[in-house]
DNA sequence: TAATCTCTTGTTAAAGATAACAAAATATAA
DNA sequence: TTATATTTTGTTATCTTTAACAAGAGATTA
């Protein structure tokens, strides 16, 4: 029974794309499961802005156009995740998690075990890239966020000519997650 | 008693400015009425967008601010103008004209006349600078909007750095008006 | 003035939500 | 394989929310 919980989660919001709104004890009868099951199921759907919950059920969000709260905040350091600079890990089990920058979402992404994917955003470009295959411009003069600060590029070449002028190192994912543990060992803090 | 109910509804947004959360019990024991009556309250504020409703309580609405993405079309290009690059003038008789980038914002200005303020974007902090006192890399490679690429810095040294890497010519507003007249007059192509 | 109406508030009972713990299922390591 | 974590699910107790009804305060009208 591992992946019944993905399944399930794409079930709810197929049953509410038809329905419209459901109720708790609606949906554990549909699927055979406790309330409490939907209603953790209910809170992870929300907490990704899937869908509203209401009192006793859920509804999909935005079907007037209620102002949608675009701003994510950093599921490490909490503070307000700029769109020039945002980490994204998705994991295994359909889970999200956002981070302000790579330092953030780098660091949390070495924490846990199961990451399906991670993104993050070429600060030249504002495209969004695969953050497993981007490269990290480590401690230039740059702070934009946090310090260390690191700068995700989708281009090599372009990441070289960055370090040019704003200096640091240049590293793949992996040694940048190595590099950050290192620094950690050395100081104590974040 | 019939005014005592917009009192209460005052006092309680007023307490949740400095507390930022507040439990429907706390909050009916500092009026000194019945949780049923705050879960009234709450339930109209919350309707009318003042508050949103927590299981138990109630917190103020967007802290952050929302990050409302108010997309505009350059005045002189036709297309969408990002947020990461996009210039604004603003003319004496109160008017505003917005530009995808430097490069058709600068057109713009140096038609106009009566041109009273002109802001645009640093392009590596996204800070809005005045348009007046910035630093513009001329023809660098990095074309990320219109060619020739005109990038924005409010600090000199942070363009020249970023000069290093990416080539061009870093002027100032005035010169990069005269270097693109002159290369109107070379070519006859905008 | 009394009679009535409307609005606000309180009480109660039922349904829903949450936290904490325990059990089952699955994954990982030895 | 067995043993040990980790994850998912269910159960229970407690708190929260809601709806329905009743009581009280002003306001309105005859």
């Amino acid at each position: 029974m591992a992946t019944t919980f993905l399944d399930r989660e794409q079930k709810i919001l197929e049953h509410l794309k038809t329905h419209k709104t459901a109720s708790v004890q609606e949906l554990a009868e549909v699927f055979g499961v406790s309330n409490m099951t939907i209603h953790r199921d209910l809170h992870k759907l929300a907490n990704s802005g899937h869908l509203l919950k209401k009192h006793g059920g859920a509804t999909l969000p935005n079907p007037g156009g209620k102002a949608q709260e675009e701003t994510s905040l950093c599921a490490m350091c909490g503070k307000t995740a700029s769109q020039r600079t945002i980490f994204i890990v998705k994991f295994d089990n359909g889970e999200e998690m956002r981070a302000c920058c790579a330092h953030c979402g780098l660091m949390m992404q070495s924490r846990k075990k199961k990451v399906w994917q991670s993104l993050t955003v070429d600060y030249l470009y504002g495209h969004m890239i695969s953050a497993g295959q981007a490269f990290y411009l480590v401690g230039s003069v740059l702070n934009i966020c946090c310090v260390p600060s690191i700068l995700a590029f989708g281009s090599k070449t372009d990441a070289e000519k960055f370090r040019k002028g704003f200096g640091g190192q240049l590293l793949d994912m992996e040694e940048t997650i190595h590099h950050m543990h290192r620094m950690m060992h050395m100081h104590s803090d974040m």
